[in-house]
DNA sequence: TGCCAGGCCGGGT
DNA sequence: ACCCGGCATGGC
């Protein structure tokens, strides 16, 4: 039998076509994103860019000449305002003491140093620090989320409670090991998820993935 | 209305 | 090595 993993980028690729991730206009805004979105609604996230949008520039200095309490009113929508602008103040003071404030010279580090040192961060974990690698530094890491774990799991493809590190290897293993084609894909995941695999409801007939089951009733 | 959203951390067992 | 509660707003 064939790889599985790019029979179901096909499939999701040519079900919603290209997503277009990550939706920034800078690697900074990237960064931020990656933050605010944590366990959030990307709306949510739009509206938190906008305020700071409209006080100035939507950059890591921004995040660093802003007081954290003020900035936690910026970002009120996104939830968790005073988790999230704290994350976000001490991903700047390591990136201004390590790195003299510039997103490349950490982006330099080989990527595995590179992922290390993200995780080592209070508030960056797994998915985001992948999200900064695979977006922002545009290396080739798969980013995994509840999403993924969601479709592939409802299809019976991977354990419900397989490990973040675990998976990611296997899909990596599998897939062509190109940026672009990473950054699609963990874009379709979220899409096809959002669409036809939401938490406490069965398989939906139309999802582009029901191809892949055999014998699996769908209800929906 | 309750459920959910592009997680992560810290403490308990 | 898991499992859980806390964090919090906004949309449907």
């Amino acid at each position: 039998m064939g790889l599985i993993y790019p029979v179901i980028y096909d499939l999701l690729y040519n079900h919603f076509g290209p997503q277009g991730w990550w939706p920034a206009e800078s690697k900074e805004e990237i960064v931020i994103g990656a933050i605010l979105t944590q366990n959030t609604s990307w709306q949510n996230v739009e509206k938190a860019l906008n305020n700071i949008r409209q006080n100035g520039k939507i950059s890591l200095e921004f995040i660093h000449k802003t007081p954290r309490a003020e900035l936690a009113k910026f970002i009120r929508s996104t939830g968790y305002f005073n988790q999230k602008s704290e994350r976000l103040k001490l991903f700047v003071e390591f990136l201004y003491h390590e790195f003299n404030g510039k997103l490349d010279d950490l982006f330099s580090l080989d990527t595995y140093i590179l992922r290390e040192r993200l995780l080592s961060l209070k508030g960056i974990g797994f998915e985001t620090a992948d999200d900064i690698i695979l977006y922002a530094a545009e290396k080739p890491v798969f980013v995994i989320d509840a999403y993924t774990k969601r479709v592939l799991s409802r299809h019976l493809l991977c354990d419900a409670g397989i490990d973040y590190n675990e998976l990611q290897v296997i899909i990596q293993k599998e897939t062509p090991c190109d940026v672009n084609i990473y950054m699609e894909y963990h874009a379709l995941f979220v899409k096809v998820g959002k669409d036809f695999c939401l938490r406490k409801k069965p398989l939906c007939y139309n999802c582009p993935l029901n191809k892949l089951d055999k014998n699996i009733g769908h209800t929906g």
